[in-house]
DNA sequence: TAGTGTGAATGGATTCACAGCC
DNA sequence: GGCTGTGAATCCATTCACACTA
């Protein structure tokens, strides 16, 4: 079927993600089919991004009509793999970690945390909010849970100086996917995945346009 | 001197701040001087790449020596807009929102919050953990309150269904640059400058990369 | 020798444009 | 008429390779 992940451009994977998203949107209204061209207007992007994009992975559309809404969010999540539910662990109970531990968006989209881990000997065993059913657990733990609990991704929001020895620990105990919001570039083997997400970073990329454009009157 | 800001590649704009990052994090160590292949190869790119990047915007390097660590900082400061303090507006007090007003990290990277915004009435005027001097206002004060505290980026932590409302009044309160956490894509004027950081979408990207490589053993 | 800055070459992603289908 | 899927053409970013400098 569809070729390999690794042959795909990563810009198009990340803009699936994208066409997931607004179709998904969608499906709350009446819509049932969508053009490329209606699909790529509501991202700014060309009809031809769109279907060449989508084309990478197979054939979905019907010519003189489009797509159809719920066949392609199907098809979506079975490409990104969120057509079933990913076990997460959450790593470093800051301010950031506790917030995300409590969104609750994340469970439909097909991500579950499962598990909760601190270095702090002092936070384990405690519940977290908006988790009821877990505790907190060391991080020495994370090596025997991550395997028990069939955990493959983690989110890191533990402060910089640590960010790489507890990236190391999650590779060891077999966690294929990082999303790091500590402030450091990972080094990791090549078959983990890694996503930064730095506050920063994108503070600082917004400053730069702005002081491209001229100032508002 | 340096050409237009959009005349430069965005990928090239982007690693400005990974450079920036790890010639701070040098800066702690007694270092004084390094090359284009000790940089690029702390971030997993080559020499060239980093020589061409730092090349857009003037001549900062020694051939036979390299940059001087502190001169390159401060030109990447200027460059990025991070030798002055830019003050931010934080919108949406969830518990995202809560949780990035406590976050210390920003003001020496040059970001100070100086304003926080939700749209819940029997929230405003209560102060705010981490940021003692400031209290929540109501939204509809944003339009008076940017200009009058030279606030040029906000922050949104607000629900979906709210986050193209919220935008388009900060773009009325003259905001210039967006960063939304909001899980949807913001319409927004050219002039305005949106970054947007999903969650579920950054676990999407993982998911599939991890779905590519086969399981450890 | 070590290392920058940069034109030229390469490699990839985006857009074009059109054959084919509804 | 409307719209997809896709080779071909274009555009743009990265890498190469080398003249030049400390």
């Amino acid at each position: 079927m569809s070729p390999g992940a690794d042959s795909i451009p990563d810009p198009a994977v990340r803009r699936l993600s994208l066409y997931l998203r607004q179709l998904e949107a969608l499906r709350t209204t009446d819509r049932r089919t969508i053009s490329s061209r209606e699909l790529g207007e509501s991202l700014n992007l060309t009809d031809a991004q769109v279907r060449k994009d989508l084309a990478y992975f197979g054939q979905f559309g019907q010519p003189g009509i489009g797509y159809q809404v719920d066949e392609l969010v199907g098809q979506l999540r079975r490409i990104l793999g969120t057509d079933r539910v990913w076990n997460v662990a959450l790593v470093g109970l800051g301010n950031l970690g506790r917030a995300l531990a409590a969104y609750r968006g994340f469970l439909h989209k097909g991500f579950q945390v499962v598990a909760v881990f601190d270095i702090d000997p002092s936070k384990t065993g405690l519940p977290i909010a908006g988790l009821e059913s877990i505790r907190v657990q060391h991080i020495d733990d994370l090596k025997k849970t991550a395997p028990a609990k069939w955990i493959r991704l983690a989110v890191l929001t533990v402060p910089a100086e640590s960010a790489q020895s507890v990236a190391d620990l999650c590779i060891e105990a077999g966690i294929g996917g990082i999303l790091n919001f500590a402030p450091v570039s990972l080094n990791v083997p090549a078959h983990v995945a890694v996503r930064s997400v730095d506050l920063a970073v994108q503070l600082e990329q917004l400053a730069f346009r702005v002081m491209a454009s001229p100032p508002r009157p």
